[in-house]
DNA sequence: ACTATCCCCTGACGGC
DNA sequence: TGCCGTCAGGGGATAG
């Protein structure tokens, strides 16, 4: 393993050897058998690629790592640099803390998200979002688990009652799954290792859909902003007032 | 405790 | 063609 970064980072990645890949929410971790760990947010465009050494490296690659003597490198390239590596290091811990996220989705239960959102009087949204309450949701499946729950995102989570909360949990769960095995959703850059598009956009009900017919009652999906971010959603599907659930 | 706003950075797209 | 404003899968800092 080797490059770009500073001290800490070559030092502990140069000669390293990688145990386990693991996912924790949006961070990739990287378990060392040295007991350290790198952890990588990708945020907006980050993309890790394998590529033959020879190939040229392009301006947006900031990283490379070679694998081994007969190994294709993996690169680390983004284009607008908001992604983050960090390294979690045994002993004094450093750049790649992951302290304060909460558990994602697959290591949470529906009560547990229950008891996070009982008596909470932010907006669903906004609070799915928020990572530290739960991790791993984003902007596109925040926007797709709210419509498929037929849920506003402006509702007061503290309004949900413990059937809607796991109703919702279900669909979070749903889309996420699903999502991964489609591996990942392109909009324009997300590409998953060996630079092919991911498979969910075809899935897509209302994020990047604004003015398609709503495929449950055929009224065109609004665009609209809460908390600050872009907000897809069907405005009869979706109503602000009482939430309701249904069975699927 | 929570909201809104700006900022990080680059590229794509629409209007003039 | 060029210039300007707006927007984008995220999230941290800061002001109110």
């Amino acid at each position: 393993v080797l490059l770009t970064p500073e001290k800490p980072f070559r030092r502990i990645l140069t000669g390293a050897i990688i145990r386990e890949i693991r996912r924790k929410g949006k961070f990739i971790l990287f378990d060392l058998t040295s007991g350290d760990t790198l952890t990588v947010h990708l945020r907006m465009t980050g993309q890790f690629l394998l590529s033959d050494p020879g190939r040229p490296i392009d301006k947006h690659t900031h990283v490379v790592f070679d694998l081994g003597p007969g190994e294709r490198q993996l690169r680390y390239r983004d284009v607008r640099k908001f992604g983050r590596l960090g390294i979690q290091s045994r002993e004094g811990d450093a750049t790649g803390s992951l302290e304060g996220l909460a558990p994602d989705p697959f290591e949470l239960d529906a009560e547990g998200f229950y008891r996070r959102l009982r008596q909470k009087n932010r907006a669903l949204k906004p609070l799915l979002l928020d990572q530290r309450v739960v991790s791993g949701l984003g902007n596109i499946y925040v926007d797709e688990s709210l419509h498929r729950a037929g849920l506003h995102p402006l509702t007061p989570a503290g309004a949900l009652d413990r059937e809607q909360a796991r109703y919702l949990w279900r669909l979070i769960r749903a889309v996420l799954r699903q999502a991964i095995r489609a591996k990942g959703t392109t909009v324009s850059d997300y590409r998953g290792p060996e630079g092919i598009v991911g498979g969910f956009q075809r899935f897509l009900r209302v994020y990047d859909c604004t003015g398609d017919p709503c495929r449950v009652c055929r009224t065109p999906i609004e665009k609209t902003r809460v908390g600050g971010r872009g907000t897809h959603l069907c405005p009869v599907c979706q109503k602000r007032e009482k939430p309701r659930t249904i069975r699927p």
